[in-house]
Formats: structure tokens, C-alpha cells, sequence
DNA sequence: ACCTGTGAAGTCATTCACAGCC
DNA sequence: GGCTGTGAATGACTTCACAGGT
């Protein structure tokens, strides 16, 4: 039960899946965005295109919630912006906690996405002592002594990890015993929590990672200059079967942020 | 061509799931976290642990790569992380150019998860003139003037977005006109490319969004108290179905994210 | 005895295409 | 005529389970 089991296997719970639960908050913010220049209605093909989605898929992901629509019509922007609102759990104020005060930090802090989403910042907290009570964007810095006393008071069930990777875990293990029950994680490191809890994660350099592969075949099929044709052993890897592995090169940097002072 | 088809139908060009080459950097770090302990092998049960995965997924993902493993006793560490490095394009060196020095600009340039993977922040680039010359972790910002000439000089096909909103799209444009085919986007909108150039995008706020709807998900299970319970009209939605649609209430707060001076 | 590599089965997601309604 | 809502078809991904190698 070390790892225990982050993501239930079917976590919809009246039936919605989870592709189309990841798709709501773009159509949220499509809708919002017509909401505030007075469009009353849309089509789904219109809709579709704002979000970046094709309409087959936006009309089957709205089924899920209720038939909203008018046919021959389309949808009214405003019932839609509250439906999906309400169904996000959008409607309610979420109280979250930033741990890590850092660039990152920082920046979650004054992030205007979550103060328009219902998510209030009830507390930043890092371990430097140095930056407790100093305001980042408007709000003063509180020192993790006193996490699990904020987390209760202001009765917080989403917890916001943005500390160096070597801190995450026991921070998580405080969040959770504090009663945090979902963490967003900008860690570098997999967190272990039992059951119950929900963790999503954002891995920076992992974006970058998947596009570098992309570009890479990009380069790859204009010619053949210099990509892998076929997997042949190639120039210089390193020893295809160590035996008993000898040095291992152990590079500088190891996989610590080093952003993210905490 | 408005919003041309970010991702091609399929990607895999020599047959490797996307789903796979999205895991591929969780392998990479869970084994370079290995080999820097120098453990010289690893079992997929093991590495799969430490990854966050099944392993019959891990090995799954592995046998599009080849046969790298040995069968009684696992896979060689330093093997591994080089041939996944290599299928991933980490091998040769990224130069990438990161556009809005905000908090997350600023952030992102500090990022020690770049440097260890390949990645050069090649420059740093911020429309205001008062930010032109100073160092950000290190690095001088320069001006947007200076965009096309610098990733045409340093050969930059990897570019971030961290502006606002409001400005991301005619980035993005000046990005792809001066030959950059790989963007990662933080701004909130959905941008459009021609053909060719791949997207990914990162939002800070759609991660929570998720986590609140599962969130309350639970909170509904426990106790029928402020639940949904079934899709009913509830208290106070908005009009159903205005048919012209009169005021709109045009909220305060739009979608631009108030962060990112750039 | 142990562990990889992989066909086969199962699950989930997307797309098609059209009936039904305005 | 235009557009939604949805069964059915297709495709992608995951998991199972075990043959095959060390």
C-alpha cells in the first residue's frame, strides 16, 4: 500500500468520463469569453472551434451532462456557463493552500484563473522563515508551522505543492493528515497518499520532453541527415549489459527543481 | 486553416503511442534518480513503483521502444536512460526562448528540470523596455524587438509562451513566421498554427478545476446535505432559455491571467 | 525461480452518420 | 434548413495472462 492506488479506476460517479471531465474547463472558458461580449447563443460547431475541439466530440461530451441545447438553434451561452460551472463544483468557493513560495509560488499566487474560478488563495505558506509576513501578490506569507491550524480553521480540502521536489512528500503527508483531500502537485516527484485522495500533476519539463520528440521526427523525415533511421546500435551508447555496473556517471544536476526556494 | 488541426490524427511515426511518449519522461526521471544512486538494474515492477505506473503498462510502453531489458533479471539502468533519451531527442541540445518575464517566465527560466534534459534557455524575451537588460536567473531579458533575429541566429525551433492572454496569439504568429515549430503555451487560449507546428499547452487552472469536481464528487457521497443528487432545476439557475437574450452579466474578471507582466 | 515481451481480451474514447426536433 | 442528441462503428489504450528466455 506504499503507492497505493492515486487515480480509482472508475471515478466517474454518475457516469461522466474523465476525457470529457478534462474538457469542461475549456468550454468553460470559451463560453465565458462569449458570456462577456454578449453572444446569447452558440453553436456547437461554433463552440467547438473557441475551445479547440472538433463539434462531434463537444456535442457527446455535453450529452453526458443533460440536454442543454435547442436543435436547430444551439446552445444559450449563459445556462451553459452555469451548468458547466455547477457540475465543475465551480458554484461553491474552494479555499486552497500554495505551499512553496518560490517563482512558482508566486506566480499560482496572483494567477487571476483561480480567483474567477471560485478558488480562493486562503493561505501561502513556506518554510523560510525569512518570507513569513512578506506580502506576495497581496497576501502575507504565513511560516508551515502553522499549516495544519490554517488547514483546519479555514476548513481547506485543496492543497497546492510547489516546493522543491526533496520537501514534497512530507509536505503532502502534512497536507493530507491536515484533512487536504485533492493536491495539485508542480513537483518533480510521484507522491504516494492513500486512498481517498486525489493528485493531479504538472510536470514542466515533461511538456518540453514530448515536444522535443515531436521535433525531433519533424527533422528526422525531411532528410535523413542525422536521425536514428532505424534502431541500430549507433555511435557511443553506453555499455549495452554492465555485468555489475561499474561508475554510473551521476550527473550534476539530479532531477531537483532548483526553482522554487520554498 | 483558421484553426488548422493542432495534433495530427496520428502522430506515432514509426509507431510509438502518444500515450507512451508522454510516460517516457516519468521512466527517464525515475531511472536518472536510479542511476545517480547507481543502481546498476531494475525490474519493471520496480521502476514502474517509482514512476507512479503498472508495470504491465511499463512494459508495454518499453516493447515499442525495442528489447531493452533482460529477461530473469530487468533492465540496465544506464542503458535504458540513454535509449530513452535518445527516442525522446534528449541527446542533442534544445536551445529554447521563453517569451513573457513574469513570476511564471521567471520561473520557468530558473527551472533546473530544463538545463538536465537537453534544454538551453537560448533567450529570455519581455515586451516591456524596462525590463530589457536585466538578469532573470541569470540570463538578460531581451526586448521583443530582437525576437525573430534571435531564434533565427540561434536556430530556436522550441518556443514558450508566458505572456497574458491578451497577446499570446500574435506571439505565437511571430514565433512560427520566424521558424519555430514546437510551442509550449501557459496562456490561457487556444492557439492556432499552421500545419506542422505542434501545440501543448499547460493551464494552471483547468488542473484545479478537475480536482474541484472530483472534490465535490465526495463530498456529495458522504451525505446527500448540499449535493446534487439528481440534475433538477435547483435554486437559481439563470434563464433557461432567453430567446433574445437582454443584459449577459458581463463579469468583472475575464479570462486574461493577470499575471505575466510580459 | 524470476522477469521480460507480447498476443488477446477488455475498457475507454473518438468519430461517424443520421433520426428527431425546432 | 439547420442543429442537437445519440446509437453504432471505429480506434486507442490498458490490462490480462502466459509463452519464452536467462
Amino acid at each position: 500500500m506504499a503507492t497505493g492506488r492515486t487515480h480509482r479506476p472508475a471515478t466517474r460517479s454518475r457516469g461522466i468520463p474523465e476525457a470529457t471531465v478534462a474538457r469542461l474547463p475549456l468550454y468553460l472558458r470559451a463560453l465565458t469569453a462569449l458570456s462577456e461580449r454578449s453572444v446569447p447563443t452558440v453553436s456547437s460547431e461554433e463552440l467547438a472551434a473557441a475551445a479547440g475541439v472538433n463539434s462531434a466530440k463537444l456535442r457527446k461530451d455535453f450529452s453526458y451532462l443533460g440536454s442543454y441545447g435547442t436543435r436547430g438553434v444551439g446552445y444559450d451561452v449563459e445556462y451553459l456557463v452555469y451548468q458547466i460551472s455547477r457540475e465543475l463544483g465551480l458554484t461553491q468557493d474552494w479555499p486552497v493552500v500554495i505551499v512553496g513560495i518560490g517563482n512558482l509560488g508566486a506566480a499560482l499566487a496572483g494567477y487571476g484563473g483561480f480567483a474567477s474560478r471560485g478558488f480562493r488563495v486562503a493561505a501561502l505558506i513556506d518554510a523560510d522563515p525569512a518570507m513569513t509576513g512578506r506580502p506576495v501578490a497581496g497576501i502575507p506569507v504565513q511560516h508551515s508551522d502553522d499549516l495544519e491550524r490554517i488547514i483546519e480553521e479555514d476548513g481547506v480540502s485543496i492543497g497546492v505543492i510547489a516546493t522543491p521536489a526533496g520537501v514534497a512528500q512530507q509536505v503532502c503527508d502534512r497536507l493530507v493528515a491536515a484533512g487536504v483531500t485533492s493536491i495539485l502537485n508542480f513537483a518533480p516527484t510521484v507522491l504516494s497518499v492513500p486512498d481517498g485522495v486525489d493528485v493531479r500533476k504538472v510536470d514542466l519539463s515533461i511538456e518540453l520532453q514530448i515536444l522535443a520528440f515531436h521535433e525531433q521526427r519533424k527533422a528526422g523525415e525531411d532528410a535523413g541527415a542525422d536521425g536514428d533511421a532505424e534502431h541500430t546500435p549507433a555511435a557511443a551508447p553506453p555499455a549495452p549489459r554492465g555485468t555489475t555496473g561499474g561508475g554510473t556517471r551521476k550527473g550534476p544536476d539530479g532531477d531537483v527543481p532548483a526553482v522554487m526556494p520554498a
